[in-house]
DNA sequence: AAACATCTTGATCGAATGACCAACTCGGGC
DNA sequence: GCCCGAGTTGGTCATTCGATCAAGATGTTT
């Protein structure tokens, strides 16, 4: 009943996998639940993926696509610092929003880390290197050093996940609310006085630009 | 052969069990696992623990315990920035030099988070509120209000959270030193402008002190 | 309406898991 | 010396896992 074609199925199982790995996680994101999230059968699944394995790879690359839109969004704004702070809100957005992609980011990336080494680090080193790229270029139009945003993304990071793992422990919103504005004022506090060292001891380099 | 009395199976057991989800993660961890890592019979961890359960439960609480020497070990310091300093990398350093121990760490919180509400948020609730009491009572006998305090556990949480992501994913030592240092710096960055402005709010009402 | 590709399903397989048990073996106290 | 309890072991159980198959249902083309 209800015939839906295979392109169609295989994102509902996409969303119904982050969905279940979200609330079981990686190991307890079974075959068989992943199928009656998306109100299919277990045989459905493995007639539009070979294995797990390769629902689980969609899975990856959908998870990283979506960090890829949050970071690129925040490319337009002018300065270093407005930049790294529209990321990291944007990316704390993301994880307010919908708290299945942020559970199932942060178990994908402890599911990726036991994988020893490999390809395993792609979702978390992706996301690392977008941020690279985009503050570099507004930080060469802006005229800071390489050497100067190069630890940013670093700490956009570490903020994000902090801020992930503490809500989804604690589950509350409201609190989250709080916790936003507070690690939006610590990237703050740290980058602008960052910049402010840098830019004293090499007083703007204007980039050539119309 | 080789005789061991049940109270250090137990111990041995519990550090196998660190070891195993670390490696395997939580789901991972299996009876078999654990007790080939041990040394022992899975009839034998049947004989110290009446289920995996049980000893789950332990090993939990003996995470929640390291986190607590570590935080009151951060005790005898005499200023709130010097003792949030010193807390955050006590924790960092932990994670560096036990990697096992700061994996182990976050597979339990994220599985934690998955049952439901309930208990599951000890060993990360802990931590914070034992951060919190050590604060407040150096904050105390500084004069700080109480409102400026009360956010730092959860910035050094998150910092530190960060920081344990990043480095278990790379792996990399080297770089992690380097870490440690940025986010030591992006604490004290926020800390000492809070401390600031709160000071210039309400000027130092000193606690009566030898 | 006949032929065909596409989708859908229940049943079943071997492997791995947590738990359990009956039997064995030490080692110290009587 | 013998014996009883603490420690130890291989083997077995039901359950659940990912995967596969044969067969049925549906829609489209001719």
């Amino acid at each position: 009943m209800a015939r839906i074609p295979v392109a169609q199925r295989r994102r509902d199982f996409i969303d119904a996998a982050v969905e279940v790995i979200a609330t079981h996680g990686i190991d307890g994101a079974t075959t068989r639940r992943i199928a009656e999230q998306a109100q299919a059968n277990v045989a459905m699944l493995h007639y539009c993926y070979d294995s797990k394995e390769d629902l689980f790879a969609d899975v990856y690359e959908h998870i990283a696509g979506r960090f890829r839109e949050v970071i690129e969004q925040s490319d337009p704004h002018t300065t270093v610092l407005e930049t790294a702070q529209s990321i990291l809100r944007g990316v704390m957005e993301s994880y307010f929003e919908s708290p299945a992609f942020g559970a199932t980011t942060i178990e994908l990336i402890s599911w990726a880390r036991r994988q020893h080494g490999d390809r395993g680090i792609a979702v978390y080193d992706q996301a690392m290197t977008i941020g690279l790229d985009v503050l570099r270029r507004v930080a060469a139009e802006e005229g800071v050093g390489t050497e100067v945003v190069d630890d940013i993304p670093y700490v956009i990071g570490a903020l994000a996940d902090g801020f992930a793992i503490n809500y989804l422990t604690y589950g509350d919103r409201t609190a989250a609310r709080t916790q936003m504005e507070i690690t939006s004022g610590v990237l703050h506090s740290w980058l602008s006085e960052r910049l402010h060292v840098a830019g004293k001891r090499s007083p703007r380099k204007q980039a050539s630009r119309a």
